[in-house]
DNA sequence: CAGGCTATTTACCAGTTGGTAGAGAAGCGG
DNA sequence: CCGCTTCTCTACCAACTGGTAAATAGCCTG
């Protein structure tokens, strides 16, 4: 009765290539014939571990979205001596990005509303932004942040940088080799962008 | 044999209707059945019109593609003498998004590749990002613009617009109405950070 | 009114979809 | 050796997919 599935089981491997076509080719452009045979494996083992296709990409759902979680909730440990808490935030989710691209390429796929999956990723980012929004009004209250609505920005950073998970593809797409340079800078840019928009001399 | 085709004809009332699908359902998502049955005909009707699945799809990217390029064309014959024309093809991008968000949806779910229609996505656009590179490569030439890679700021920019389409969409979900406030922030926001980005004296 | 053109229809199809039912097989404690 | 559980398989299926073929109706022109 194993918590967590070890990677190299059936299960463990079903979630795997879940997550990686689920990323690229959508919710509805995965079929469970091509995953199993990609895996070697009859789909009614797939059906066996998840219930339904509805029910596989629940569990991909919920495993990236905690592994999201636990990295920003580490970034926030890290650096508690009110060193840059935006900064820390911000490259824990690139380094993500970076180390597991086809994340966000989920991620990007559920945060369609409409979209199964899209309810269960914000019932798991929801109190995680809760506790950013309550933080930033501290913070604005106490004068360290220029006064502005936290909720949109929030939403204004998240969607930029689920925009990353696009422009990452697009650029490889546009023939940009899958250098780090252009994620780099990026992310340099963003930094940017929230500083302007949180310093609380302007 | 009109160029444009009648609003209220059978072809235009399927070409709305697929971009609406297409861009909330996804291509994978749309069922010509479906779409056919929503607008009171028969499915092979489509078929006749648009030869293919397929052939819908791209005919939907093409409107779409030359609605934004003629747009983001007035937005910079409006503005000739040397007015801010960032802050012009910025502010026609939001107008288009503000009257038309399916045709965000569109532009998001063929931003994608491998996607269907892609390709042909960039083969409009390509011209029109060919132009804005050499412009801006000449306004740093001439100092006007802060040294920055080009291309890797175009992308920038439009991943982010293409976010605005997640986070208008997301926004309505989390409960925030389709007022227009978050939008406009959102519309100061990018163009604080283009400024920044572009500002020579940084 | 004959004949072609456009538009829409009915009828049909082969392939794929997600999902069900049930049979083995492998391990394990008694 | 039995019975139980866990896992994977074979065999099917009803529904739906995009697409083809052909019939029908309206309309304009000669």
């Amino acid at each position: 009765m194993a918590m967590t599935e070890a990677p190299g089981s059936t299960k463990g491997r079903v979630l795997d290539a879940a997550l990686a076509s689920f990323g690229t080719a959508g919710y509805d452009g995965t079929s469970l014939d091509d995953l199993a045979v990609g895996l070697g494996i009859r789909k009614q083992t797939i059906l066996y571990h998840f219930v339904s296709k509805r029910g596989l990409l629940n569990a991909v759902v919920d495993r990236c979205a905690g592994e999201m979680v636990s990295a920003l909730e580490e970034a926030l440990v890290e650096d508690q001596p009110d060193g840059d808490r935006v900064e820390a935030m911000v490259r824990a989710v690139f380094r993500v990005a970076l180390d597991q691209p086809v994340l966000l390429g989920l991620l990007r796929e559920v945060s369609r509303p409409n979209s199964p999956g899209a309810q269960r990723l914000r019932g798991h980012l929801e109190p995680l932004l809760a506790r950013a929004r309550v933080w930033m009004e501290a913070e604005m209250a106490a004068g360290r942040m220029r006064r502005t609505d936290a909720q949109l920005l929030l939403l204004s950073a998240y969607s930029t940088v689920v925009g990353v998970a696009t422009e990452i593809e697009v650029l490889r797409a546009a023939g940009v080799g899958p250098t780090l340079r252009p994620v780099v800078q990026r992310r340099r840019e963003l930094l940017r962008f929230l500083r302007a928009s949180v310093d609380p001399a302007t």
